[in-house]
RNA sequence: GGAGCGUUAGCUCAAUUGGCAGAGCAGUUGACUCUUAAUCAGCGGGUUGUUGGUUCGAUUCCAACACGCUCCA
């Protein structure tokens, strides 16, 4: 079926005069646009029946026999233009969809119509255009699809970024996120990895039984942890709400409703800086599991993790900046404060004191004078333990005064039944047996809330409609708790958040 | 909040002891039927982040501000 040029109904190119001045190469751009229109090419049709992506054109044919022709398999591919060498009566592009590239050839003596060989003249790059034609082995022995016709689909108004440097500026990249995906394939691989952690993660929680659920991000109580919220205000019930800080809380009262395996892999707001790892909104994964402990949990996060190695690396070890990981289980397992001892110089707590460790601090690190008492473990600890976690290692039974929500250990006093992985000096998750006390939780929440009194704006007020869900009985339940982002940080080898978050926060313009 | 670095063409980057602002890509005109970041020849394109100051002269020096990046708190 061949198709003629003015085949789809022509609209008339925008003949209003634009208010604002335009750029030259948007002039140049615009002037393309309607040279084609000339030549019988609508401006903007509606739509184009592609046959094959540019990948299955190229690995379709491996023979690469220069000279080649495959005239009987016709092809129609769609995409955007991005290298183009003319050559008076030929023109070879590389065009380049969702699944890769593949170089186009045009010539005046292939192409069915004289109109399509003056309109070669008028493509861009950056236009998004459709072809049809056949596969052919050129005299360097490049796949290439000789184009008999071709529909311009859309023209790019605006020159691409640098063929050659692409586009570098941090801040660009993100604000532009097209033009970094354009131009990019890296940038692509990132959010393609981060699509295929996701569902892989979907795909094993569903495999265990586990149920997806939403809960609210309006919350009229941010809690779950300790973070600034964002607020907000509902105008018809006249009444502020913040935007959640986690999605613990409410996945608890599905425990308590008698769900007992519930996740939830949404975005949380924390209304704080921005840096290489903080974004004010990100993505976490939450997932509670009733009538088991933190063990059952652990033993969840080693399959999940090295399963996904697997997935992402085909192997289950691979490298990460240079550095050679391995991701097989089982995974190291250490003490909190056994490593502690073993890692921070003259350091020997077991049980832990505050007042001694405060003594020990003030002595040797004077910089930290003004860091709490019950934050000081977890500045000795991202100084001399974290970093050098490389290989996947559960650092298990944090000491109770830095995890709040966590269950306490059976046997051992001020010890509670908590894990965290690290791999790569990076915190991956955080996972306890819950607290399911009604009246130890109440008390708890009854501390951070004289810390808020005292001026503590992290801290929130007490939660008393998750309390009284409390009341009614939580089974025992096991919880974890993955930052997405820093998990795809970790695996696409990114150094900045802002690199595996598609549209990252940003000053508005 | 503090410190350091940065901001020059659509993109990637030069340059100036303070003296006409430069290249490659992109654009444009022309040549070219197997190119690969095509090549060759010509031509356009700049409020050097903003506002002040010093100076005969500031893109360069100084100050404030804006924005960005990095580190620290």
């Amino acid at each position: 079926m061949s198709e003629t040029p003015a085949s789809e109904p022509i609209s008339s190119p925008s003949s209003t005069p634009p208010t604002r001045a335009l750029h030259e190469q948007t002039v140049a751009r615009l002037n393309s646009q309607a040279a084609l229109f000339e030549l019988g090419f609508a401006t903007h049709p509606h739509s184009y029946a592609k046959t094959h992506s540019a990948a299955e054109v190229v690995t379709a044919h491996p023979t690469l026999e220069p000279g080649t022709h495959w005239q009987e398999q016709q092809y129609a591919v769609a995409g955007r233009i991005m290298l183009m060498r003319q050559m008076g009566k030929a023109a070879f592009a590389n065009l380049q969809d969702e699944s890769g590239d593949v170089q186009l050839f045009f010539s005046k003596n292939t192409l069915v119509t004289p109109e399509h060989f003056e309109a070669v003249k008028q493509l861009d790059l950056g236009d998004v255009i459709g072809v049809r034609g056949h596969a052919f082995v050129t005299k360097t022995g490049q796949l290439t699809l000789e184009v008999s016709e071709f529909t311009p689909l859309v023209k790019s108004l605006h020159p691409l970024p640098d063929k050659h440097h692409g586009l570098k500026d941090i801040e660009t990249r993100s604000r532009m996120r097209y033009l970094d995906l354009m131009v990019s394939d890296d940038s692509r691989r990132t959010f393609v990895i981060r699509s295929r952690v996701v569902r892989y993660i979907r795909n094993f929680l569903d495999t265990l039984g586990f149920m997806e659920v939403e809960g609210p991000t309006l919350q009229a109580i941010a809690g779950g942890t300790e973070a600034k919220p964002f607020v907000t205000h509902h105008n018809a019930l006249s009444h502020d709400f913040y935007l959640r800080i986690a999605l613990e809380l409410h996945l608890k009262r599905l425990l308590v409703g008698g769900f007992e395996k519930v996740f939830e892999i949404g975005r949380v707001y924390r209304n704080e800086g921005i840096d290489l790892t903080h974004n004010p909104e990100f993505t976490m994964l939450e997932l509670y599991w009733a009538y088991v402990d933190y063990e059952a949990i652990m033993d969840l996060v080693e399959k999940l993790f090295s399963g996904l190695a697997l997935e992402i690396f085909g192997s289950t070890t691979f490298e990460i900046d240079g550095k050679a990981v391995d991701w097989s289980a089982p995974f190291a397992r250490v003490d909190y404060l056994g490593e502690l001892n073993a890692k921070v110089p003259d350091l020997d707590f077991d049980p832990l004191e505050l007042d001694q460790l405060r003594a020990f601090c003030d002595a040797r690190y004077p910089q930290w004078k003004k860091v709490p008492d019950y934050k000081l473990l977890d500045k000795l600890f991202g100084e001399y333990v974290e970093p050098h976690c490389i290989n996947p290692t559960f650092v298990m039974h944090h000491p109770t005064v830095i995890s709040p929500l966590a269950k306490e250990h059976p046997s051992r006093a001020g010890i509670t039944e908590r894990f965290e992985l690290f791999a790569m000096g990076f915190e991956l998750c955080n996972a306890f047996s819950e607290l399911n006390d009604a009246v130890d939780q109440r008390q708890r929440f009854e501390a951070q809330a004289a810390r808020r009194d005292a001026g503590d704006d992290e801290a929130h007020p007490i939660d008393e409609d998750f309390l009284l869900a409390l009341e009614y009985g939580m089974p025992p339940a096991g919880g974890l708790g993955i930052g997405i982002d820093r998990l795809i940080m970790l695996l696409a080898d990114k150094r900045s958040i802002r690199d595996v978050l598609l549209f990252p926060l940003l000053r508005p313009h």
